[in-house]
RNA sequence: GGGGAGAUACUCAAGCGGCCAACGAGGGCAGACUGUAAAUCUGCUGACUACGUCUUCGCAGGUUCGAAUCCUGCUCUCCCCA
């Protein structure tokens, strides 16, 4: 993997570059749709690489370990050519689910125990399986595998559970470093900076993860609840520390503004859940704001979906129609929702690199924030 | 024509003397969702001058301290036999 920095704003530390892989290449600031079970939600690949077109997509370990799990994928021959996505994949490492699925797993040193929601059965992941199965996989980015921890957190306990996964990542490392290439492409380990909302901490995991000499580096455990100030200031903080020549990636980040504060700040690529599953729950993004379609408000609206859209939903169909979509509950209003969504984010980060190179980032953001800020 | 069953809020449907403004489901209206256990979850859903008051359980009377629940009549619906 390569990374080339073409720019940086003059006012704020936003950045453009470019990232290369065996797969392609992935132009920054990107927003990486969440595939969790080997498909963006209600989106066809078709319509993903046409309409959407995003330079790199996620996975998830855990999900795809359960099911279908890792026979198969290699049978396969990996996961781009199971679900017929030639281009750049990123793997989460389940680190996620240490956290989400809280209630049904057990953390110790060796790694976590975790009690599968499908079958009751038990699962042990340590670091070093999370990277084989990762490998199996076959994704072009891997994730060490870490604790995302809650919040709030205690001071204590997210230096504990932070000195852990910086143990974790050094196994993950040595076992990625171990395997012999799986597939006839490369594949990269990214770390994954904790610490949850202390500065201290932050800055000690940015120091520790910048030492390892990635070639990128990521920052994990925030939008877990957090008031975005305090995660703009984390980020902030782990940006100043981490270099310069390297992609930043904020894990599970976020809302459009979320995404425009955090590219100021200095990070180069997002992925987050919102846009797809939001849209399955009627939650329009869009330029000026976000939107209910499910409300009352919408039914007689014949206008177009968003008329400053750039997917073909946004021009082809009428907010009414799609409220109606969704009242009858048909599949076709969640696709479309999500098309508009993906589009839009996706959208939101190009024109951000534009005005990165163009060096008017800052202005434009400015603008973009106060617009899409909800008005009281 | 004879026999039987039933009418409860927007719909379906519990309740069969006080704990009933009335279970539950659907529908409706809102809200939530941030490295996906999420096509999920939560709240509200008779009216109002709103920690209280008022009008509701086909209609009209009656019994009772008290009725959606018991009695009488009426109206309507469904089923079976002719």
């Amino acid at each position: 993997m390569k990374f080339e920095l073409h720019t940086t704003d003059t006012k704020s530390s936003a950045r453009a570059g470019t990232i290369t892989t065996d797969h392609g290449q992935i132009q920054t600031p990107i927003f990486m749709p969440v595939g969790t079970s080997a498909t963006v939600k209600g989106v066809h690949q078709r319509e993903l690489r046409e309409d959407v077109n995003p330079d790199i997509i996620l996975g998830n370990t855990y999900h795809l370990y359960l099911r279908p799990g890792i026979d198969i994928l290699q049978k396969a021959g990996g996961l781009h050519s199971f679900m017929g996505w030639n281009k750049p994949i990123l793997t989460d490492s389940g680190g996620y689910q240490v956290y989400s699925l809280s209630a049904n797993r057990k953390i110790k040193e060796e790694g976590v125990k975790f009690k599968s929601h499908i079958d009751g059965s038990y699962h042990f992941f340590t670091p070093e399986r999370a990277i084989e199965i990762q490998r199996a996989i076959g994704a072009d980015i891997i994730m060490a595998f870490d604790e995302c921890t809650p919040y709030p957190c205690d001071y204590n306990y997210a230096k504990t559970s932070m000195h852990r996964t910086h143990r974790w990542l050094k196994r993950c490392v040595e076992t990625h470093a171990a395997l012999p290439m799986t597939y006839d492409y490369e594949q990269t380990l990214f770390p994954i900076i904790q610490g949850s909302v202390y500065s201290d901490l932050r800055k000690e995991s940015a120091h520790f993860i910048a030492s390892m000499d990635a070639p990128a580096n990521a920052i994990g455990g925030l939008s877990v609840g957090e008031p975005a100030e305090e995660m703009y200031a984390m980020t902030d903080e782990v940006c100043q520390v981490l270099p310069e020549s390297k992609p930043r990636y904020l894990m599970g980040v976020g809302t459009p503004i979320n995404l425009l504060e955090n590219i100021a700040l200095g990070v180069d690529m997002f992925d987050c859940v919102l846009p797809t599953r939001n849209a399955r729950n009627g939650m329009l993004f869009t330029s000026e704001g976000t939107i209910n379609i499910k409300n009352k408000k919408w039914e007689s609206d014949f206008s177009p979906l968003d008329p400053n859209g750039t997917s073909f939903v946004d021009q082809e169909y009428s907010k009414a129609y799609l409220r109606h979509l969704f009242t009858v509950n048909e599949m076709l209003g969640k696709q479309i929702a999500t098309l508009h969504n993906l589009s839009f984010y996706l959208w939101l980060v190009r024109e951000a690199r534009k005005h990165i190179l163009a060096n008017t980032f800052s202005q434009w953001k400015s603008k973009m924030v106060r617009q899409m800020e909800p008005r009281l």
